[in-house]
DNA sequence: CTGTTGCATACATGCAGCCTGTATGTTAAT
DNA sequence: ATTAACATACAGGCTGCATGTATGCAACAG
């Protein structure tokens, strides 16, 4: 009956192990953030002990890493699918940016993804992590839009930045009380004013 | 000759202290982020013991909000007076965005205020802190400008905040390589584009 | 084909060092 | 004399590592 579970490969093992921390971690680092989250009560939670969490991660901040990297694929998921290239160049923006905020609003992904995130690995980091994930998509879509010539032509590397840490903020303040159909006024007024 | 010094009045003695812990307490955080200085470091750089840095903060974090703020305010200083009342509207916000670009190329201050800030203190903490600081004077040339009808007429909240982000994040871009000018251009085009 | 032998991998436990916050002691101002 | 300003000593917790143990796995012998 609990053959299954005795008798287990060593990558079955691992990868069970690995999910089960990644679980865990992702339950704390949500609720408590980073830095109040202990690796005592981590491994606690996960039912396992401290030895597991350093055989597979060097340390708290990779643990933390291989949550945030999950995370934002998630997220970038979610887009993807609000998002089909079917739509037109703009309207394509305006539904990614909407359907971001919507995913953002999953209880601590904003902490997680935007506060303790670039606190704990650094800025360099998190764009690399978000240049394969949330940000990749919005990059398409402006280089898709100028391409259409729908919007401006600007700098794609900046203007993607810059638009994606206003989309970060209204995500924040969507969280905090602001209402979601006030940010898409802005977003919509915005995208608009790049029109040519 | 250091009769002075010896004989101090009680609040001179505390005010001396408490600028000497922020001068040091601001050093350490810029050069190597708030989770990397310990306070027994801290307090050694500044010539003193940690009795006096718990004497007058509650913790470690109060002593990083009271850095937060001082550098905060001198931030919004610069900006106030590279865009006096006098320009144009639309112009006195591009040259206070870049008046605020330049002011946060001062060594650290993006991980003061951007990276640790608001993972430490929160997002709400680093809201009530900026509201009267970088966000006021951004907020004040926006609330302008659509008096004077030079731009559209958008929830100023939401507005500020979104284009605050946008800013910060330019701050941070040109911290890493990102060149200044391209910012400009992308800063320009978003206020042209809110014109009416 | 099967049992055994040797090694690598997965994990548990215990330890050392550091840091934070507080409680207690001492000096100087009022 | 009383209180504020600071120094010193202490307790608790956490991180990372080093050591110990069990389990999977591969090769070889019989």
């Amino acid at each position: 009956m609990q053959q299954e579970s005795r008798r287990r490969s060593n990558v079955e093992r691992s990868e069970a192990m690995r999910a089960t921390l990644i679980a865990a971690a992702r339950r704390l680092f949500t609720e408590k953030g980073y830095a109040a989250t202990g690796t005592p009560e981590l491994v606690e939670a996960a039912g396992v002990t401290r030895g597991a969490l350093y055989h597979h991660f060097a340390d708290k901040q990779a643990l933390f890493a291989a949550v945030v990297e999950s995370e934002s694929a998630a997220v970038a998921a979610e887009i993807e699918i609000a998002a089909p290239a079917s739509l037109e160049p703009v309207a394509a923006l305006v539904e990614g940016s909407m359907a971001y905020l919507r995913a953002m609003a999953a209880p601590g992904r904003t902490r997680l993804l935007l506060l303790d995130g670039p606190a704990v690995l650094g800025r360099s980091a998190m764009d690399e992590i978000d240049a394969r994930h949330g940000n990749r998509t919005l990059r398409e879509g402006l280089a898709a839009a100028m391409r259409a010539g729908a919007i401006r032509r600007l700098p794609l590397g900046p203007l993607t930045s810059m638009l994606g840490a206003m989309l970060d903020r209204a995500a924040l303040d969507c969280e905090t009380g602001g209402g979601e159909a006030e940010a898409r006024l802005v977003v919509e007024a915005l995208f608009a004013g790049l029109g040519t």
